[in-house]
DNA sequence: TATGAATGAGTCTTCATTCAT
DNA sequence: TATGAATGAAGACTCATTCAT
């Protein structure tokens, strides 16, 4: 159960990524994101030592969350249903939480990020990898560099999720599927054409 | 009397984009300009009216960049050449000017820009939009919304760049082909498999 | 919490004013309102939201205050007593608030002036008026033009203020007696010379 | 005859003067001063080494003017008629001159002002006290401090030609005269009523 | 703990002054 | 001599952080 106080915590978090996604990094105050949470400005500081504080823990949260974690067996499934449900998971995730794929873009470029932040990995991509590495060892998908594939995936996919955002398209199930076939298309080895 | 230095706005403009890719647009600060412009801080209040008004204007003659203007006659090729003409040249660009989409999505969230440059669209795209027109018309790509497809292609290609910037990819001649035959499998339509 | 402090208000406000009697408008900076009342410089704009504001209300407060509320009844008297008692009280405030008519002075001509206070008329002039109707209709006192009347009365006062406040004059009650007998023969109406 | 940079020289003075009318002392910018003079601002560093420089120059050379020297040979008549000559010249000035005695007003208040500026004294009035002290010895005026009776005259004169431009008051030579017998009813000795 | 008034270091911006032409 | 572009010191203002309550 949430204590008391780690309902500010999760208060002045939620508070700091969504507010990043409606005013930027640049625009982002101390007092701002008080007003956000609900609290007093100096309350913050009972929490996290200063503003630089506070971004670095948002952003390792962020990047240290497993988003495939609620994605159950599925080693038992055909390598392409695999690769499909890694997929649709993520796009969900990305559809859901586009506020924290903001945070993170303009958080990564601010001078507040720190040494150790600058270098971690995003979790939750190894899981992808290991998958892609498997569909390649089988022929299905072409022996590519995984930074390649992962950057269409990823880079199509957050593209997508902005465009969404701004309402001049609207991610449905049909959109979805169409998507991802496009994905597929692209790294899939294509036969006897 | 000294003669009003166009030298100096481009110094101003180039300091502007480079310093946002370096410290992010919240690290952005006058005096850095400045001295990245190699000028005085108050040479700036000469030529833009505020931080806002100088930002404003960079933006603006970022988005009205013609990056297709350098491609030269096309129209007579395979439609399939003119495609990929066209997405050589805009990778070319990104890779360039990787600095510039990086300032075009910093600003863009900032509280800094105006309204006018809220609902400003990119230039360069109305291009791309007609040739794909056309490859669908011609039953070669896809009947898949351009809003789609340029997610595609410019969510890929941004990520790509990122992926270069960051040292853990490199964009030679090989991979851009590569990357290439990667977006057209996706777009085009596949025959008889 | 500390609650937000009515007298820092004051403080302010009286440093404003005699800051501007000190060094002029052109003198006043926001750094040194702050030392004379004693904050810090980021204090003021808890209360005022720019120096502009700040010189406006203290502007505005200054002409709205009623110079002549501390006078009790006076009606019941006969008219030269009322206008002795009025010019009086008007002396006395000159003399303990020269400042306030530096301020007023300095900051009607300052650019900062905002356009409503710019047709603010003095509030305390009105109750004036009225008497000196009174003392013509009676004959006591010559049909002259009002506004004629006070530039002589509140001229002669605020000139000999700065005389006094220059030290090349002293103010005490028998020269504060011969001067109200000027202004008297300057408006009466001289009997059978 | 002047030569071209005595006319420029001119054209500053009364640029400065005219503008400190209209702006106050707090807006008077050199580049302003440039624009009003029709020159470029570095014109002025030829003729003043600065900005303080010129205002105490322009400040000393009003202080100095002979405002009585028009007045032609007055010694051989009725002291009176003398009085009035100079009150007449004196208030001609000041409805001609607004300007000149504005800046005098707000220079003295500004912290630019030098220290040799500051106890300089009006010229001009050391003609005046000589009158006045003549029509005293004869029993013509009341002896009072000249301190006193030129406060008077000169706070009457000039509240009425601050009224005079807000346009609420017309000086017309009726209103002159009137003015006129005012202040000298209130120095005058008024005999057996 | 929680608050938000108060602080003052650090920005933006202005404008007197310099200087290349 | 005259110009006005360029400079940078100084002043206005913001906002992260502290602290009295």
């Amino acid at each position: 159960m949430r204590t008391k106080d780690e309902n500010k915590l999760f208060a002045i978090f939620d508070a700091t990524v969504s507010l990043t996604a409606k005013v930027g990094i640049a625009g982002l105050k101390m007092s701002l994101i008080a007003k956000e949470a609900d609290i007093a400005a100096g309350t913050i500081y009972l929490y996290y030592k200063n503003k630089q504080d506070l971004l670095n823990a948002v952003y390792a949260n962020l990047k240290s969350e497993g988003i495939f974690s609620v994605i159950g067996r599925i080693e038992h499934l055909p390598i392409q249903v695999q690769l499909f449900r890694l997929w649709e998971v993520a796009f969900e995730y990305h559809v859901a939480n586009n506020n924290k794929s903001i945070f993170i873009e303009q958080f990564e470029l601010s001078p507040m990020i720190s040494p150790e932040n600058k270098i971690l990995e995003e979790d939750s991509i190894s899981y992808l990898q290991k998958t892609l590495e498997e569909a390649k060892k089988k022929g299905i998908v072409k022996p590519i560099d995984n930074h390649i594939i992962i950057s269409l995936i990823l880079g199509f996919m957050k593209h997508l999720v902005v465009q969404a955002t701004k309402d001049v398209l609207d991610t449905n199930e049909e959109v979805k599927l169409l998507c991802y076939s496009m994905c597929w298309d692209a790294i899939r080895i294509i036969n006897n054409e």
